[in-house]
DNA sequence: CTGCAAATGTGTAAAATTTACACAAAGTAG
DNA sequence: CTACTTTGTGTAAATTTTACACATTTGCAG
């Protein structure tokens, strides 16, 4: 990281900073997007949601589902609407990643991107509008996706990576009830990373916010596993303030 | 967190999610900005660089630099544009947030806007265009700004705290050539937290990321200190994989 | 020159956390 | 009833984090 203290900037081209109504009106020469990376977790493997691409540009490349930001909707909103669109589902764990801007991004003008990732429990749902191809990838097969697509998925993933370590957002992707087994799986599929069962649960037991349902799983061939729920109340009353430097 | 499994989703107003040119052309009533919130810090205070608003309806209220995007320019580049013109700085530390896009945050029409944080030293600075009180404020007084930007710095903050714990961003605050004594200054200010004087230098000298200089403060009222600068390059090739789940 | 004020520089012991690791019990399938 | 698979559990060692005090260096006032 250098400094170049510089005196010669262009001040002479500045105008005042002030957005006035006219102005609004007439930049008409971006348009706003949102694209969805849409995380589901099956049979021990995070997958995600993709479409074939109808640019004849991208023939035979997957793209992640989004669309056009309307003039009277709100960016999340129609994060939401692709979503239910798609999947069928409400109240989805929905997250604001980072918008994707680049000149020439998207071959048919300027679009400017607004990116999110979504994680939906696979089992509670049925995808809707099966155009194009729409269905699940493992998240290791993703390669070489339309458009900024892939930088788009990439940024979303390292998140999806970091975020869950940090936050109960995983559960979002497992049923209602659930074993410890099938959490550490979800972890283990996440991260890209195996982890000791014992210290896994002792590590989940120690937060104190799984609650449990006294149930047991059915239908698995071996000892069944206990069931939990996460305590998402108590979870957001507590409140850990965290300091650790460390790069 | 709930589940509304619903089979009732509006499949039929969907149509096919291809954005073709004719549609991006038409798109014309978002416009987008940039809004950035500059950190400087003087005095061992963390300091964000505001101007008055020139909009009748804020009168009197501060508010943060920002201009909208052109339509031929990237969106990080326009972040740059507004840090050059105000700083005359170059190669800043410049961070994407979050993109703010309500409806009705901007009185003057739809604008949707991408914000960014930077950090500068201020010594290396000098303000130009210094029209509508462009100045320098205490972190903790900033209060009730214009438009959405009280939640835009809010969010831009918290992201800072977060982030300079992970990362090596806080030296871009600091003279090339700092004490440990500053550096522990910058993160008390920036975290608002007191740290145990000699726990901070072994984790800082246990990272190995400052490089001794052989040099002394000068013009201390007391016993100076030694001054380092970070070792940026060795940085980049260090690869911590960090597993550490915890909510 | 002396003494005072202020901040630097340094180590250790206790506590807390993280890691590695093994065996008995519960269920299914044949 | 046997073999197989996975659950459920504890402990000791290693590592990391925390709390904490004193001698040293400089500037400044007298």
């Amino acid at each position: 990281m250098t400094f170049m203290p510089d005196g010669n900037s262009n001040s002479k081209n500045v105008k005042t900073l002030k957005i006035v109504q006219s102005e609004v009106q007439s930049t008409n020469k971006i348009a706003l997007s949102v694209d969805c990376v849409i995380f589901g977790f099956d049979e021990n493997k995070l997958k995600v949601l993709l479409i074939r691409s109808d640019m004849k540009k991208f023939q035979s490349k997957w793209s992640l589902l989004g669309d056009l930001v309307k003039p009277e909707e709100d960016i999340d909103s129609a994060a939401y609407r692709i979503l239910k669109q798609r999947t069928g589902l409400d109240h989805l764990y929905l997250e604001q990643v980072h918008t994707f801007g680049s000149i020439n991004r998207h071959p048919g003008g300027r679009v400017v991107s607004v990116a999110y990732y979504s994680l939906i429990n696979i089992q509670h749902h049925k995808l809707k509008i099966l155009d194009n191809e729409l269905h699940w990838h493992d998240v290791d097969s993703v390669t070489d996706l339309a458009f900024d697509h892939q930088e788009i998925f990439d940024t979303c993933y390292t998140r999806l990576q970091k975020r869950v370590q940090e936050h109960p957002l995983g559960f979002s992707l497992l049923p209602n009830k659930f074993s410890l087994r099938e959490l550490q799986n979800l972890y283990e599929a996440i991260l890209g990373v195996k982890l000791d069962r014992r210290n896994f649960r002792k590590k989940f037991f120690a937060m104190d916010f799984l609650i449990d349902l006294d149930e047991i799983e059915e239908n698995v061939p071996h000892r069944p596993g206990k069931l939990y729920k996460f305590n998402y109340s108590k979870y957001e009353k507590r409140n850990k303030k965290w300091i650790g430097i460390d790069f």
